[in-house]
DNA sequence: AAAAATTAAATAGTACACAAGTTAAAATTC
DNA sequence: GAATTTTAACTTGTGTACTATTTAATTTTT
């Protein structure tokens, strides 16, 4: 009669295991990401940027799943610590490109030691972490694969 | 020679899958959620007291893994729309115990069809949903245990 | 080429998250 | 048992996320 496990329990909930995870891993940067002086998801910018310059807002936004609502004033306050420069297109105005500054490229250096120091601490092994990214990239598209079918 | 970039990289799209993956699920549960009129996190409030009623805020918290600077708030926004009631403990008026109203223990019934149909829309089997769930949970135990070895 | 439709960012408003600090109550120490 | 410490919740301030709307620029249609 109770083979039918709880789908209401906490326990049994693999999206709040992921939005409890997500939570974890911030948490364990803050401190790491406080030497760069940025949040979370500055630093997912940059990693952006530091893959290739010059991009514009929507081409970040593609890459990191958010919107211009969330990334501009992200932008704006990286631009404001003298880590990137926003600029008009001069080909099409309605696009902004966002260059790293000096300041902003050499960063990257400093954010070498992150990785290994996050990746010790989650206590597992790169088989797998690697199997878990690959199971959470997949459920993550069919999810959203989902939501677009629905808009259009 | 590249085997150490390859994992430095590894720790970066970890991380990014299971926050990318975590908006993934609130966006495909709003639709379904917007039916109870809560919001994601008000969701995961309800499921712990329809576990059990009557915790504390610190108690709640303890499960969701958040702090009071989170849950006042939203407590008080689920309690405006009437599904729950917030009162100071007589024993100790410290503590505010948060109870169900009878539309809150109610909603229960109508959010049965929620888990399948997120389930469902993750493609994702359940051997395979349990895998990930599992591995999430000890990844994300391993990176706040570290944080709190820091802290004592 | 003017009108209509589309597109890219920005903006306004709501709701998390979290750190740091406050307040009031309870437990501990002396 | 008064003083100190601890605890639980609340509050304040910053920074995401996301929806919906707005503005300006470019395309497409006609």
């Amino acid at each position: 009669m109770s083979d039918e496990i709880d789908r209401l329990a906490l326990a049994n909930q693999i999206c709040f295991a992921a939005y409890s995870a997500s939570h974890a891993f911030a948490r364990r940067y803050k401190p790491l990401l406080a030497v760069l002086g940025v949040t979370y998801p500055q630093y997912l910018c940059l990693l952006v940027l530091w893959e290739r310059d010059g991009l514009s807002v929507k081409e970040i936004g593609q890459r990191l799943l958010l919107d211009s609502g969330t990334l501009t004033p992200l932008l704006k306050r990286l631009e404001a610590i003298g880590l990137l420069v926003r600029r008009r297109d001069r080909a099409d105005e309605r696009v902004v490109r966002i260059s790293l500054t000096e300041r902003g490229r050499a960063l990257r250096a400093t954010a070498e030691a992150i990785p290994p120091a996050v990746m010790q601490a989650t206590g597992c092994s790169v088989a797998e972490l690697g199997a878990l990214r690959d199971g959470l990239l997949a459920l993550r598209d069919n999810l959203l694969a989902e939501v677009e079918d629905e808009a259009g």
